[in-house]
Order: C-alpha cells, then structure tokens, then sequence
DNA sequence: ACACACCCCTGGAAGC
DNA sequence: TGCTTCCAGGGGTGTG
C-alpha cells in the first residue's frame, strides 16, 4: 500500500526511467481505471500520444505525469505499479494500461485490485480540480510548521487515526506511517485531536515529519509486495515499530502489540505506551492551548 | 463537523 | 483436497 514515502520513491525512479520519452502509443487494457475522461478511453490515448514526458512530480500520494501541454495525475491505491520494459514484454493478467514509447520501451501498469486511478488534465488545470484540488497541506513541505498544525488541529474533534487518515487535513500518510507517527508520539489512535496538549501536538508533528522523511530516505517500506519502479524495495520495513506487529512486545516496553479496528481501519498500538482517552468525564474539558 | 455503511476488486486466509 | 465465505484497504459517495 504505498503511501507518500512510497510514492516519492516511485516518482524519483520513474523521473530516471522515463523523462525525455515521447509516448508512441497508449494500450487501456482495462478501462474503469481512466476516471477523466469519463467512459472515453479512445480520447484518453488519442490525447497522449505524441506527448513528450517533461517531469514526473507528486502530490500527497498521487503521482503526475507532466508533458508540455497535458498533467496525467495517477493514483496507485493499494497495489499498483509500474515498470519498465520493452515493447516486445507481453502484459500479464494484472497488467491495465501500457504506455509505448517511441524508442522502444513500454511502462507498464500493473494493479492487482484494479483500484487506481488516472486523471487527464491540461497542464496547470489539476491543481483546480479534484482529486488534487482538496488535499491537504504536504507534510515535508517548508510551509508545513507546527504553528500550521496546531492551526489545523483547532476545533477537530475527530479522532487522531481517521484524522491523520484524511487526506483533506494531511496530505500522503497512509495506515502504516499513521500507527507509526502516534506510536512515536506516544499518542493512543482514539484520542480526540483537540485533547491534545502543546506538547503533545509538538510530538505529534516531529514523529510525522520525522517518520515520512526517514521513510523517504530509505526508498520507503516494502511491506505488501511494494516495489518501486525498478523492481527494487524500500528498507524502512526494517524501522516499523507497531505496524502489522500484533502480539509481539513494544520495542519501548516489550508490552504485546494491540490491534483494533479504529475508523474502520486495522490499527496497531501499544496499550501502555499509547494509553487509552479517559472517558468524557461530562466535567470540563481541560484547555489545550 | 463527524460517524458510518457501502462500493470498487481480488487474492489469500479461514471455515467447512 | 477442494469448495465457499470472509476480509483488507484508499478514497469517493451517500445517509444519518
């Protein structure tokens, strides 16, 4: 399941692979995939060919594929990849879209789920629309400050793990740096986000920021089958604390591993570590600012 | 503002 | 062994 350390990983393997191709021809093998244009495959690949790739850049976890006149924005969700090969590669049974360039070569799509997504857009116009337009701010960005984030923070009475879920607050964490960010914060994934206390929010942003740039500079976490478009995986597999680690004990206090549903999510944590919200208790609620 | 159910899809696990 | 059933999971949508 990539999410943005994932991603980013991808998009800077892809920007070796393919930037300076021009696509020769595109094949949709399975075409629900294409969300814009809507029901119109046939557009969709008269549309790209010719292009010339100028840049591969990312949003949160959408990648985009920038040619001179067109922003092709492409989501993997859980399972998709890409990969490179020659026009002669044959695409096996979970191989959707082929993007044929002239030298030769061929990306391939590859989604087992069939859960990605690819949005065409005229260059410049994705960043008014959806599915980019509401994202929220990107968590390694410079204008990304903890003064920002307790600002977000205002008012949310959400709790943190569908919080941090959202990719309309916090754009690019997925379920795997979610658990990992609260349990470096020692926050329990139940907590109401505005019970927070300043330092609290503070250690909330730093595991964030922290985790999703440690993750980054390990070319992200193989975990699930993730590859990065060269076939290679990530490292950061070897740093999950809590993640997919039920029933073993806490590297901080060696209590077993808890995982619950939270928000309809599967969920891991350390009981002690991360301690379970009181209860409202219907008496004031203390301030936290 | 928030919670939750449902849908998309398939492979792997669990149950029988 | 082989069949059926259940379930995860990102995100969009719809309902309460």
């Amino acid at each position: 399941m990539p999410e943005l350390p994932e991603v980013e990983t991808v998009r800077r393997t892809l920007e070796q692979l393919i930037v300076g191709k021009t696509v020769d021809g595109i094949e949709v093998l399975y075409s629900p995939l294409i969300k814009r244009p809507l029901d119109d495959p046939e557009t969709f690949r008269e549309t790209l060919r010719s292009e010339t790739i100028q840049a591969i850049k990312r949003r949160g976890k959408f990648l985009i594929f920038e040619t001179d006149r067109l922003s092709l924005v492409s989501h993997l969700r859980m399972e998709g990849r890409y990969a490179l090969k020659t026009k002669d590669d044959l695409p096996d049974k979970h191989t959707h879209v082929i993007f044929r360039f002239t030298d030769g070569t061929a990306l391939h799509y590859r989604d087992v789920r069939k859960f990605g997504t690819f949005h065409l857009f005229s260059r410049g116009e994705e960043m008014q629309s959806a599915p980019l337009l509401p994202l929220g701010p990107e968590p390694l960005d410079p204008g990304f400050t903890l003064d920002a984030f307790i600002r977000m923070l205002r008012g949310k009475t959400t709790k943190l793990k569908p919080l941090l879920l959202d990719q309309h607050f916090l754009a690019g964490l997925g379920n795997i740096y979610v658990d990992e960010a609260l349990f470096r914060a020692c926050l329990h994934p139940e907590r109401p986000a505005n019970t927070l206390t300043r330092k609290q929010k503070t250690a909330l942003y730093e595991s964030i920021v922290e985790t999703l740039q440690k993750a980054v500079d390990s070319g992200g976490s193989s975990v699930r089958s993730y590859l990065n478009g060269k076939g290679e995986m990530g490292m950061f597999q070897l740093q999950i604390q809590v993640y997919g680690r039920q029933g073993e004990s806490c590297p901080n206090c060696h209590s077993p591993i808890r995982k619950k549903k939270v928000g309809g999510r599967g969920t891991h944590y350390c009981p002690k570590c991360q301690p379970q919200p009181r209860r409202r208790s219907g008496s004031a609620v203390r301030k936290s600012m």
